[in-house]
RNA sequence: GGAGGGAUACCCAAGUUGGCCAAAGGGGGCAGACUGUAAAUCUGUUGGCAACGCCUUCGAAGGUUCGAAUCCUUCUCCCUCCA
């Protein structure tokens, strides 16, 4: 079997890691456990999680341990990396339903239940901790003249820095010491904005027990634009159906820039790296075929086969030609209302197309609102029962969003 | 505790001799054209509504005024320096 860092490597995983060509031995020689950390700070993983999710899954086939540490303690603090400002800070209530629903999630693609895979909180000892003994054994091996010296604070020195904040580096780093200590965890990986973080425990299990462990960043899932990817300005895209349908999560990775296709094909599915290769060097049109087998395995490894299979088949049947499929958002209406008919601002509202009414009005005055195949040009557009088909109607609102109002 | 600076729409950021401010500009978003359901580019648009007008908005609450994002008072939060 290829060697797990490998693996990571040659899909294009790995960012920076501590002492490359140890732990690649390391990896190769025997079963290690591992761990990364996911702050609970929103109510469902997004599609930024599955890179880190897929790296562990990768090291989980290949024999290796993975520790999911869901961050219940260090979410009362907050992660200052990367952020300009100072975290939200959240409840205890809303953290712990976080790390609830995040252990949900995970359980869906990770099995917890023989061993082979762990699935812990911080909270569990960071909650209790006491804070003189704390200082004493953790603190005193952090240099506050090099934290200052990080990227994560020098941004921050700016705008302001709480205390609060600039200890997250040490509650993280102990996480490390923690878990080596249970479970003998010798590798943390993390997005590649977690790099001092993850120094910060390396180093501390280095200096207090005198192991060797390892660290490892792992790319962020931007767009070649540089933006961060998987969480729109529109909104997250969610693994939760509920607030991101698996139509929707879909579309997202069909349409991605060209010139990514071939890194998240890489790093979101499992397909072979021949395969990845040669999907990505299609020119032109023909990369459609790419990234229809991008969103298609993404979707049916986040939301199953079936599901999988319907988003791809409204897909098609949208953008292939005319067609109503059945799984396209839709709002089911009392026919009465269309006998006097409807106009179209009220329908763009009911259906959630527009937020408002103005919205409503710019988008048919800018052409922006097709019935079936006529583009609506008057503001005050009736919509009578007579345009339905077979009870049911599509609305399409630019090019690419669908909707289906149904008669009941 | 003391002195000073700041809070503007999704984000950044103008505006503070009171009216011409629903509030410049940029980013982002949405829509149109072009395309391959891509990118880039160009154009329009981006508080709400019974819409050439009306209503709500510039940290919060009051006040002055015919009229306030702009002036005054109190409060909240943030930053800088001092202790």
């Amino acid at each position: 079997m290829a060697n797990a860092f490998d693996v990571l490597e040659e899909r294009g995983f790995i960012e920076q890691t501590t002492h490359p060509e140890e732990l690649r031995e390391l990896l190769g020689k025997e079963s290690v456990t591992f761990y990364v950390g996911f702050d609970a700070t929103a109510p469902s993983l997004t599609m930024g999680h599955l890179i880190p999710l897929m790296s562990m899954l990768h090291l989980y086939r290949a024999g290796h341990r993975p520790i999911f540490l869901l961050g219940g303690g260090t979410t009362m603090i907050g992660d200052p990396s990367g952020k300009s400002d100072m975290r939200q800070m959240l409840t205890k209530e809303a953290i712990d339903a976080n790390v609830e629903s995040f252990r949900r999630q995970f359980s869906k693609f990770v099995n917890f239940a023989d061993g082979s895979a762990i699935l812990e909180n911080n909270a569990n000892w960071l909650l209790d901790l006491n804070l003189m003994e704390f200082m004493r054994e953790v603190g005193r091996h952090f240099s506050v003249n090099r934290m200052l010296t990080m990227e994560t604070y020098k941004a921050r020195l700016e705008s302001g820095l709480t205390f609060l904040e600039f200890s997250y580096l040490l509650t993280q780093s102990y996480d490390f010491l923690e878990l080596y200590r249970r479970y003998n965890c010798r590798l943390q990986m993390g997005g590649n904005d977690q790099w001092s973080n993850i120094i910060g425990g390396y180093e501390l299990v280095r200096k207090v027990e005198g192991a060797s462990v390892y660290g490892l960043t792992l790319k962020l899932l931007t767009t070649s634009a540089g933006t961060k990817m998987g969480k729109t300005e529109k909104g997250t895209v969610w693994l939760d159906p509920e607030r991101t349908s698996p139509y929707d999560f879909y579309q997202y990775l069909r349409n991605v820039d060209d010139a990514d296709v071939e890194l998240m094909l890489a790093l979101l599915t499992f397909l072979p790296m021949e395969e990845v290769r040669r999907l990505g060097a299609l020119k032109d049109a023909e990369i459609n075929r790419a990234k229809e087998v991008l969103a298609f395995e993404v979707t049916k490894f986040v939301h199953g086969e079936e599901e999988a299979k319907k988003a791809e088949a409204t897909a098609k049947a949208l953008f292939g030609g005319p067609g109503v499929a059945e799984d396209m958002p839709s709002t089911a209406l009392p026919r009465a209302v269309f006998a006097e008919g409807m106009d179209i601002l009220t329908l763009l509202t009911e259906t959630g197309l527009a937020a408002s009414r103005s919205e409503g009005r710019r988008l048919v005055q800018q052409g922006g609102i097709t019935l079936g195949d006529e583009r609506v040009t008057e503001i005050d557009y009736l919509v009578t029962e007579a345009e339905f088909s077979g009870g049911e109607l599509v609305i399409r609102k630019g090019k690419k969003v669908y909707h289906r109002v149904v008669l009941q």
